[in-house]
DNA sequence: GGCCAGGACACCA
DNA sequence: TGGTGTCATGGC
């Protein structure tokens, strides 16, 4: 499929946006709220953070789930803000814990948390999302749930290529698993394996 | 008109 | 721990 080139934003900045926005939603959407953040915070954090929930809301209206995005998009700025949105500095200081603190925050789960340390905080994680284990379902590694596929995926990869794995995943899952019975035909014989 | 997208959370057993 | 309902918009 060649290079995605994961994650598509202007700064990291936006992508914080983009990590939250994106949650069970299509990005054609996502694109829309983005646009209207653009003009209005031209993607620095400082301008993000002013803004206020309702303001927000209205904003980011065309992603859906307002009410928990706006309140995600607050916490996540406000501990931003207190490390002047320096990421390097907010990884040394809580080091491994800082998934945790992202965890930690109101509408954040483990694979925004991920995805945020992956493209924002630079470190190779492996993001177990649903196309992530419908893949490696597919490939006979059997997962309950995103922590027990992550534990069962070890990947050795630098930044980039990890940045890259996930793009690419998610890419080859919205090609292939768009519909169930594109999927199961697909999936049918060593089909897979072989186009993998 | 129904289904679902690059999830997360509250509630329940 | 694991399963289910809910949140919301827009495209197909």
């Amino acid at each position: 499929m060649g290079p995605q080139g994961w994650w598509p934003a202007e700064n990291k900045i936006e992508i914080c946006l983009g990590a939250i926005l994106v949650q069970n939603t299509a990005w054609a959407n996502v694109d829309k709220s983005l646009e209207n953040l653009k003009p209005v915070t031209n993607f620095e954090g400082e301008k993000v953070a002013a803004l206020s929930q309702l303001e927000l809301i209205e904003l980011i209206r065309p992603s859906g789930f307002y009410q928990t995005k706006s309140r995600a998009i607050k916490e996540l700025f406000q501990l931003l803000a207190t490390y002047d949105f320096d990421f390097t500095k907010l990884r040394q200081t809580f080091g491994p814990d800082l998934r945790k603190k992202l965890l930690a925050l109101h509408g954040i789960g483990e694979e925004t948390a991920d995805v945020l340390l992956l493209y924002v905080f630079d470190v190779p994680v492996f993001v177990a999302d649903r196309y992530a284990q419908k893949l490696f379902a597919a490939l006979g590694v059997v997962s309950k749930n995103y922590h027990h596929l992550q534990q069962q995926v070890s990947v050795e990869l630098t930044l980039a290529q990890a940045q890259e794995f996930h793009g690419l995943i998610d890419e080859f899952g919205k090609l292939y698993f768009k519909t169930k019975s594109f999927a199961d035909s697909f999936l049918a014989g060593d089909q897979l394996e072989s186009r993998l």
